[in-house]
DNA sequence: TAAGTTAATGTCTTAATGACACAATAAATC
DNA sequence: GATTTATTGTGTCATTAAGACATTAACTTA
């Protein structure tokens, strides 16, 4: 009776955790992926990620963090769970389970980085169905993209693609990236005004014509959630 | 190298299903609530879930419907992903990671087999706090409902709360009630009109005033989201 | 028949975005 | 040095969907 819960007694999934990291960089929306160095897909590119070490990590977003850190040498600068991807069939060895995390960062961060690794590419978006792809990744970072439009149309979020001083026209090139639309420069500053989450910067810098006006994101600040989209 | 890859070199986390199955009943939000058996937190009401059964559940989302079927009889009527919960201190037996689902049922569809049940019963959101809960369960309600409350803002998911021939007053109620607020009629109205993914029954039913048109769900239609958010 | 109740509609107001003209400022060109 | 060009930033009207609320409709009950 003692033992009624032994664990023992369930075949446990075998249980992983990825990320989708996207930056933009030169002008289109990119995603990390590393050459899996063992089975199964060896060769192959997938998500960064791996198993759960119960002995260092608190938690599992602690996993994700840490294996992103093993290839960008940094922290992403936003993290959120994307979904969880089960299934008998996406991994040879049997019944798996991945907890996807969702991450952000801007290039400027890690370029240096990513550059001295050869295990570790930005692969543009567009250019995703040539690479030869691990598991179900292709589709996942499908529908990380998905998750990152929608958000795109009611939350600051895209400014964690920017570096620490950015400018409204950097801004709004993240965005017009991400959905693959343009959109109003006008809708952008009013939504920097109404969020409240950015502070100018007293400083200006050149863009080939008036100089912009830089900004930053205010200490200890939140990102804001509009009530409405963007329609585009 | 063959087995370079062998699962057994990782302590695998313990991973469970869970799921919060809300409905509106009585003109309250209520949650799906167990009593637990076993260890840990016996006697606890916990959320109905449990352990992957790797030979019986193509993928976790069997899981989530198999527990919630032992313990309504049907299958709920709408059911996503929520949230991952994961560390080393929410489970006695060790670092634990549980995928939380969120669901909603109308309560006619499963009043009688509940009250058939002593071990499962609907708890009111507002007595959840007198309630002996299990593990971090409490929390996750919360954030569930946060997720309700939002998506009810801009989605029309709390249809799935209601019966298969509805009015709009016990459309706008169950909102209300899922808010916490008054919402007003003739937004529904117009809300029910754009989406386009119900249509009118052929039949009006007493209310006390006029007799108020029925609807129902049009078939195979998909939840329709709204660009804007209800204020409210 | 009148009063009360709930349903449905009509319509004015409000709020946030789209569209776009226009002004400001700097670099490049003549 | 004036002119053109590019980009930033502002002003303003149009558009859209929701909020507010009055009005009408239809049924019940006293």
């Amino acid at each position: 009776m003692a033992n009624h819960y032994d664990i023992t007694e369930y075949k446990n999934p075998l249980f992983t955790v990825d990320s989708v990291l996207f930056t933009v960089k030169e002008g289109a929306l990119k995603v990390l992926m590393v050459k899996r160095a063992s089975e199964p897909f060896a060769g192959r590119w997938g998500l960064p990620g791996g198993f759960v070490n119960v002995d260092i990590d608190d938690n599992v977003g602690m996993t994700a963090l840490r294996k992103l850190k093993e290839k960008t040498s940094v922290a992403p600068q936003y993290l959120e769970q994307l979904q969880t991807y089960s299934g008998v069939n996406r991994d040879p060895r049997g019944f798996s389970v991945t907890l996807v995390y969702f991450a952000l960062i801007a290039e400027a961060q890690v370029s240096t980085h990513i550059a001295t690794v050869d295990d570790a590419k930005w692969i543009d978006l567009n250019k995703l169905t040539e690479l030869p792809v691990a598991f179900d990744h292709k589709f996942i970072i499908e529908q990380a993209k998905e998750r990152l439009k929608q958000k795109a149309l009611y939350s600051m979020i895209p400014v964690y693609c920017l570096p620490e001083h950015f400018t409204v026209g950097q801004f709004k090139l993240v965005i017009e990236t991400i959905l693959g639309k343009p959109v109003q420069r006008k809708s952008i500053i009013r939504r920097i005004e109404a969020a409240d989450m950015f502070e100018k910067v007293d400083e200006k810098v050149k863009s080939g014509g008036r100089l912009a006006q830089l900004y930053k994101v205010k200490p200890d600040v939140d990102i804001v959630n509009f009530e409405r989209n963007l329609s585009v």
